[in-house]
DNA sequence: TTGGAAATGATAATCATTTCCATTTTTGTG
DNA sequence: CACAAAAATGGAAATGATTATCATTTCCAA
């Protein structure tokens, strides 16, 4: 099933010659899951799934991932490290306050405004967050 | 001397009836230094002026602070928090994943796009949070 | 003055992340 | 295949920021 995964990855144009078991597994949770993940969550994933690798294998490779920019780095409001694919077409939440209900949504306008924005400025690697939170018409 | 805080957060239009003497010491230093403090460094900053306030204390003030929209929080580059007094305008920010350095920019096409998401499906009392991270031209 | 609420700060607990290091697995080579 | 060197692995301990606990102190209105 690794080979598998590696050739999805030649599809996607990303070189796994320098890919270790480990890096491979990483990719194919994050493929698996879309969106984001903490280093924790993607442990508990893959022990869940009866895979024994540690923890400390899990945070090499999602920084070797990010390294190689196969991966994308991001921050949690509570501060902890968030992981994704790179290249994700990637969504936005709108929650509520009060029940914690979350709708995924379009973020078109978003993606725009970020792209202008980071020009005007010469930013270059440019990624965001936005969310939008308020009261749901249930609660 | 607190006082004059007062005074001047007066001008800045800052209610000060909540807030209690550590509230106003952290606004204090992190007027005089402008730019962004982590906590501990906020903690060391005061303790070597000779004031014995508690890193408890500084944690505490700071997130009231925060709560009460007269300090903004950020993370540095490895999850740390840092913390600046806020802008009187409601802005978003550009923010260099590499050096910290921080722009603040006009967001309405996000306020359009909350409002416009919060409608649809139904929510109201809608606040939002958006940031933008990459490389800025210098790093 | 006094009683209760709010504030304080030392200490301990929590939790993500790193470091260390001994062990296992992989790889290249004859 | 054998075998040594290199790379990968994972458990345990260390680290460092942040939070929770709790006894003590300060504040303030009656």
């Amino acid at each position: 099933m690794i080979m598998l995964k590696k050739i999805m990855l030649k599809k996607r144009g990303i070189c796994t010659k320098t890919m270790n078991k480990s890096d491979l597994k990483l990719i194919a949770v994050l493929e698996r899951t879309g969106g984001f993940a903490s280093a924790q969550e993607l442990h508990q994933i893959l022990r869940r799934e009866g895979d024994g690798i540690g923890l400390t294998t899990v945070y090499r490779a999602l920084q070797s991932l990010v390294d190689d920019k196969i991966v994308d780095l991001l921050r949690r409001e509570d501060g902890e490290a968030i992981y994704r694919l790179c290249g994700d077409t990637h969504h936005h939440h709108l929650v509520c306050k009060s029940c914690g209900d979350t709708v995924e949504i379009e973020g078109g306008a978003i993606e725009k405004w970020a792209k202008t924005m980071a020009e005007e400025f010469g930013f270059r690697d440019v990624g965001h967050t936005a969310e939008i939170f308020g009261i749901c018409s249930k609660c």
